[in-house]
DNA sequence: TACTTAATTAACAGAATTGTTAATATCTGG
DNA sequence: CCAGATATTAACAATTCTGTTAATTAAGTA
């Protein structure tokens, strides 16, 4: 799978985003305090942990038995580089939307 | 599904991120040049153009019996508004992550 | 009307995803 | 060494996803 496709399969998951956005808010934090606010075991959040370190969205650093979660800040430029390179593309369409929301004011009659 | 969740998972297969990029490069185009790049058949086609709609990442317009498809641009400012809500952190961890790696070639013993 | 083209929907099979509980490491403390 | 805590892997069931072919809908045309 191409790595676009992989980070956005990633990040597809409620769960998932769930955690991502959580990590971003507060950093490192370890297991537990990511399961705790899944509202599901262990196992599965481990898995859904999983999914997100093989895309790369996620890193891991160990400390005795702990694992400490933390966004890879590479994935989020990446997905912001992804949109750049496009927005030429919806820039462009975004303007012109306005500009058509304008002159339909400007009309007074739509 | 939350909005976003439900826009990353629209892009989260190879075939429907290579047809949201090349409706990007080519603008509207009808279903029919979607199929000849997919390499699938027309209905497997049409079902990824209806997930792509469903989350609001492209828009159809008929003329005829020809469906146009086309990038809904607003959705790709949503993905560009989603990694700028969280910039502060990813870019700053980015900034600390360039400042580690010059201080070791300025080190030079890494 | 009948035929062709463009696209979608229906029905189905195989594969992947996701959550659960049970079992398995791995580290820490008595 | 044994017990507890932290996390992952294994095995399983239920659901969802994805592609195929066949059927259907809709519009243009002889």
């Amino acid at each position: 799978m191409q790595d676009m496709a992989r980070v956005f399969s990633a990040l597809s998951d409620p769960t998932r985003l769930g955690v991502v956005e959580k990590l971003m808010k507060h950093g490192e934090l370890p297991v537990a305090a990511l399961v705790t606010d899944a509202g599901m075991s262990a196992p599965a959040v481990s898995r859904h942990l999983k999914v997100l370190r093989h895309a790369g969205v996620v890193k891991q650093r160990a400390e005795g038995t702990r694992r400490y979660y933390s966004v890879a800040p590479e994935s989020m430029q990446s997905i912001a580089d992804w949109t750049a390179f496009h927005r030429h593309f919806w820039e462009a369409s975004l303007d012109r939307l306005d500009a058509a929301l304008e002159a339909e004011q400007g009309g007074a009659d739509e």
